[in-house]
DNA sequence: CTTGACCTTGGAGTCCACTCCAAGGTTTAG
DNA sequence: CTAAACCTTGGAGTGGACTCCAAGGTCAAG
């Protein structure tokens, strides 16, 4: 029942090249090898590369993700530390979703700008918004 | 009154290097030189530099941008490319508002989880959540 | 005349999470 | 027996917007 590198990639829903630079960059322990070198994977390490998946989803990094495993790996709850790299997760969007609204006012009264149907500034409206709005920062 | 590379950088809020790469990439027309073959600016520059950097703030890639610059250099007002640019960026936005409102609601409940004070599972509870939220998807 | 602060160039390095490649070895189906 | 479809490794490439470096030339102050 050895699964090889793209049965656990297909099962976990990543590629096989995914898999090696998991275990390369230290998230998936060395797999054991058949005589011939092929790695051999039992399914408990799909479960493990779901995991990964699902914290990157979550906008976690690889190094954090992996800061977590090696945790649990030690045999400790990672909950707490989960809990901490969650929060400040949460307060990196919070600090993105506002930076997005007030982005989206700025381009939204740009967009709304009449062309003139002639002008002899330099600078265009358009370009003029982007100067004082971006230049003031 | 010749401006040299760093006046024009401090002038603008950029780093010299980066006004040799807006040079090299187009979105500057090669400067002229001094006999000893400086770059000599003269202010207007400092502007083209500054919107450049307000266009970027808002998000527009520098490719984007330079495709602006170039209808202007022509000539022909750009106001009806921006406001396309400027749309297409506001879709944008509203698509990663989305995307992280929901990611946060995700991540809200999983820093509210109780950590046990034993369990026997391989997974924690933290895990599971990210492999049941992130596997699913 | 020397020191130090500028300038020039081409090219390499940064971050991140992979992907793709070449050049070989292995396994499986027919 | 052969062809296809896997596997191995190390290393290079991707994108984006720079930054940093080396090795050399230039310029102003003292």
């Amino acid at each position: 029942m050895a699964l090889n590198v793209s049965d656990i990639a297909r099962r976990s829903g990543v590629s096989p090249d995914a898999v090696r630079y998991y275990e390369k960059e230290g998230l998936l322990p060395p797999a054991p090898r058949s005589p011939s070198g092929y790695r051999q994977y039992d399914s408990t390490t799909a479960e493990r590369i779901r995991f990964i998946k699902g914290a990157q989803e979550m906008g976690l990094k690889l190094a954090e993700i992996s800061e977590l495993l090696e945790i649990q790996d030690r045999g400790a709850c990672p909950c707490g530390h989960t809990k901490t790299l969650v929060e400040r997760r949460i307060a990196e969007i919070d600090a993105e979703m506002t930076r997005l609204s007030l982005l989206r006012n700025q381009l939204a009264s740009i967009a709304e700008l009449e062309c003139p149907a002639t002008t002899e500034s330099e600078l265009w409206p358009c370009q003029v918004e982007f100067v004082r709005r971006g230049g003031d920062s």
